[in-house]
DNA sequence: AGAATCGGATACCGATCTGTATTCTTTTTC
DNA sequence: GAAAAAGAATACAGATCGGTATCCGATTCT
C-alpha cells in the first residue's frame, strides 16, 4: 500500500523520463485525466501548468502532489510556476475552477445533442455520467474528492463548489419545472442524491454500471408524479 | 484558506494545551467525531491513538495530518505509536477498520430498535442515516472521503473499504429477498447509490435533509414493484 | 538593434514530514 | 521487593515540503 505515488508512477508522472528532452504534448500531458481532456487548454505554460496538476491531484489526491511533481510533468520550471500562480492554495484552486468549467462545458455540449422532452434530457443525464464513468481513467469527481481532503471550514473552496454545482442544479430546476414536477427543488435535491451516488458508487466499485442504476431511479421518480400528462 | 489546520485549530487538536497536565478524557478525545464516539474505546494507549488519529483524518484529511499531531492529541509519545502501529499505513488502515466497524456496530443497534417488516426496516435505514447527519460535527464517510485522497490503485485500502460495504450490502439484500425485489442485486446497487448520494449530499451541503429525500426515492423504488402484495 | 519580458535552471531556505535511537521513569508481574 | 515490560521525553536523521533568490538564455516588441 502507498500513500505517496508508487515508484512505478514516476514514469507516468514525470512528462520526461528524467532526461530532459522534447516536452510531452498536452493531449499526453491529460492523458486519462477525465474531464481534463475535453479542455483542450492551449500550450501556454499556465494551460501545461494546470493541466500537470490537473492530472496529478486526481491520481494523488491534492495534498500528496507536490509543487515539484507539478512542474517537473508539466515540463516547466517551479519558478514558473509560482510566477503564474502565487501558491499551491491559489493553483488547487485555479485547477477546481478550471476542471468544473471544462466539465460543464463537456456535459451540456453532450446534453445539446439530446432530442425530446425535458423528461428525455434529464434522464439523459445519466447516460452522459455513463460515458463519463467509462472512461479507463475516472477517478471520480474532483470536487467530491476535494471535499473529504480539505478541512470543513474552508470557505473559498466551498464557495468554488458551490457554483460548480449550482450551475448544473439550475439547469435540473428548470427541466422540472417544463416537466411540472410538484416541487422542483426537491426534484433538484433528488438528481443531487442520484447522480452524487451515482459518481461516488462508480468510482469506488469501478463499475460504470451505476449509472444506468440511477437512470432507472430517477425514472420511477419522473413517473411517480403525473402519470401521464405533463409534456412539453 | 488554509490546506493545513489553521491556527485556531490548535487547541482542539491537541489534547493538552502546550502544557503536559492531565491527559483529555476519551470522550472528549473523540468528541465530534461521529461514528467514532460510539466505539467507545478502552483507554488503553493503541486505542487513544486509534481515537485520536480518527479524530484528526476525520477533520483535516489523512495526509494531512502528521503523526506528531495524533500522538499529541492522544497524549501519548509518538515512540508507543510506532510500537503499536509500525507506521502511518498501518495506522490508517486500523483507523479505517476500526471506524467500519464501531459504524456498523452503531448502526445495526439502532436497526434493532426497528419494528416491523422488512420494508420498514430498508426505509428505516435513511432514518438512521438521518440521525448520522444531524451530529454537528458530521464530516461525511470517512471510506468516501479515502477514495478520493488516496492512490486509485491501492490493493490494501479498497479491500478494507470492499469489506465494510460488503457488510451492509449483505444485509440490504437479505431484506431485499424478505420484501421480494425482483433482482435483490439490483435493489443492493440502487441503495447503494442513495446512500452514498444522501452521505455526500449532506456533507457537501451541510443538511441532513437529503436523508428524508433519499428515503422518499427509497419508497418509491420499494412501492413500484409488488403494488400491494409482499408482505413479510 | 536594443530593450524588455518571459521562462528555464539551480541552489537554497526554513519548516515539517516519517521514522528511529537513546535514556529515564513508571507500571505491572512474579 | 526484584525483574520485566511499557511508556514518556528528547533528540536526531534523512527526506520532502512549499516557496524564494539569482542567474542566464530565448523570444518578442518597438
Amino acid at each position: 500500500m502507498n500513500i505517496r505515488p508508487t515508484p512505478t508512477d514516476a514514469a507516468t508522472d514525470a512528462a520526461t523520463p528524467a532526461t530532459a528532452e522534447a516536452p510531452m504534448p498536452l493531449d499526453d500531458l491529460c492523458a486519462g485525466a477525465g474531464t481534463v481532456c475535453s479542455a483542450r487548454y492551449r500550450a501556454t505554460t499556465p494551460d501545461r501548468v494546470l493541466a500537470a496538476a490537473s492530472w496529478l491531484f486526481c491520481h494523488h489526491g491534492f495534498q500528496a502532489t507536490g509543487v515539484d511533481a507539478i512542474a517537473r510533468r508539466a515540463g516547466t520550471a517551479k519558478t514558473s510556476l509560482y510566477k503564474h500562480f502565487g501558491n499551491k492554495e491559489q493553483l488547487i484552486e485555479a485547477v477546481l475552477e478550471r476542471e468544473g468549467a471544462a466539465w460543464r462545458s463537456w456535459f451540456f455540449s453532450e446534453m445539446a445533442k439530446v432530442e425530446g422532452t425535458a423528461e428525455d434530457r434529464l434522464l439523459a443525464v445519466f447516460d452522459i455520467l455513463g460515458t463519463w464513468f467509462a472512461d479507463p481513467h475516472f477517478f471520480g469527481c474532483p470536487f467530491i474528492n476535494a471535499l473529504g481532503e480539505f478541512d470543513v471550514n474552508n470557505a473559498r473552496l466551498r464557495k468554488i463548489l458551490a457554483a460548480h454545482k449550482s450551475h448544473l442544479n439550475g439547469w435540473i430546476a428548470a427541466q422540472a419545472e417544463m416537466v411540472g414536477t410538484p416541487d422542483p427543488a426537491d426534484t433538484v435535491a433528488q438528481f443531487t442524491i442520484l447522480i452524487d451516488g451515482a459518481i461516488v458508487a462508480a468510482q469506488a466499485s469501478g463499475n460504470p454500471g451505476y449509472a444506468r442504476q440511477a437512470r432507472g431511479l430517477a425514472m420511477l421518480l419522473l413517473r411517480s408524479h403525473a402519470p401521464a400528462s405533463a409534456r412539453k
